[in-house]
DNA sequence: CTCGCACTTGATCGATCATTCAAGTTACCC
DNA sequence: GGGTAACTTGAATGATCGATCAAGTGCGAG
């Protein structure tokens, strides 16, 4: 259902009444009861339909055009500056609301917040595992996707308390210098060849 | 009260019902409306307590015998790690789930969810402050210690959605990975040409 | 046409919500 | 001891919560 979608996304799970979602999709209590015996599966359906949305509302708009597998990275990052941007910042990430607000999630509600971040994650880790030897080859890539998902979920949060894109962007810069530099540890300077060192033990 | 202070850490805000507080609190409506007005007022002081306790409840225990800076910001991130792991990654960043949450904050709420970030991320900024020029001369200590803070909420959120602590762990290491490589390229080599013992004047 | 089923209607339920308040109790100053 | 202000008691309030259900309506199949 679009309207608790929308309101869950706007009010959060629990400050969002069944009245709220009947007057909103102007249906009564029981055509919603009648599809969803109650609250809770709501949510689940709610949550699915951000699973599915994700690569063509979120991962699609964000990348069109671009082919460049890191730049991608940053386009899915700046396209959430959008939204904040775009609601003066009280924009949030509603699987990240959700994954905070929700204290005491059952299986089914957990497993499907788990799975929209597995399956954000992944998308960026694909970008990764597209650089390919542009990053160091000992880099554990889905680590870094995940870091990626941290950065933003972080950053989201923060700008919206401090309503103030410049928290955003804060974060977003010190992403990209972490990347950046795997990137040149990966592919040294190309005319300085003479330059790269010995390979240094990794420590843990 | 620290009852309440108890029950929105565990259950939320909205979740928690007066209630609730009042059974835990074992007191009576009346004497908790003497003095707060309102459930809001209870929350107000709820995060002016969270942040009256940062430094004595948090940092000083997490930073006990430890004088290092740069240590300290891990044993810090360290401290989250512990709670996690006391909980069953259960445990959630009491002000990151409020900020969250809730969803219209009135002003009050937001400049004290506001005044939790800061002070964390002040004594973050001390830190990188203190270690002085083991960090490069022009990276911005206060961006760099906002980007902790949002490292640790990010990883709390996934660990605590995935119910594992290897999430925790590995945006701490990405974020270790970060900051090595800024103390490297702060102090390129090991054995110091030259060594300025002399303390730089701090400015306030 | 008519039967059966999917779906809708909207009143209604008991529980629980935040809040109020008149009456009672305690503690302290003069 | 008497007064008073701070605090406690606990029942009561109206609103709103998630959920229920008997009585419909619409429609396609036979």
């Amino acid at each position: 259902m679009l309207a608790a979608k929308q309101l869950f996304w706007e009010k959060g799970y629990n400050s969002t009444s069944i009245a709220d979602v009947l007057q909103t999709a102007k249906v009564n209590s029981g055509s919603l009861y009648h599809f969803f015996p109650g609250k809770q599966d709501l949510l689940l359906a709610v949550l699915d339909a951000y699973h599915a949305g994700i690569a063509p509302m979120l991962l699609e708009p964000a990348w069109r055009g671009l082919s460049d597998p890191i730049e991608r990275v940053f386009a899915l990052l700046a396209a959430y500056r959008r939204a904040l941007a775009d609601s003066e910042c009280l924009y949030a990430c509603p699987i990240g609301s959700l994954a905070l607000e929700l204290h005491e999630p059952d299986l089914p509600v957990r497993e499907r917040l788990a799975a929209n971040f597995t399956a954000w994650t992944e998308a960026i880790h694909q970008c990764l595992k597209e650089a390919g030897a542009r990053l160091p080859r000992d880099l554990d890539r889905r680590e870094l996707a995940a870091f990626v998902l941290t950065t933003m979920e972080g950053a989201v949060m923060q700008a919206r308390t401090f309503r103030d894109l410049a928290k955003f962007d804060g974060a977003v810069r010190q992403l990209r210098a972490h990347i950046d530099r795997l990137l040149r540890t990966a592919a040294p300077v190309k005319s300085a060849r003479r330059h790269t060192p010995a390979k240094k033990k990794e420590r843990s």
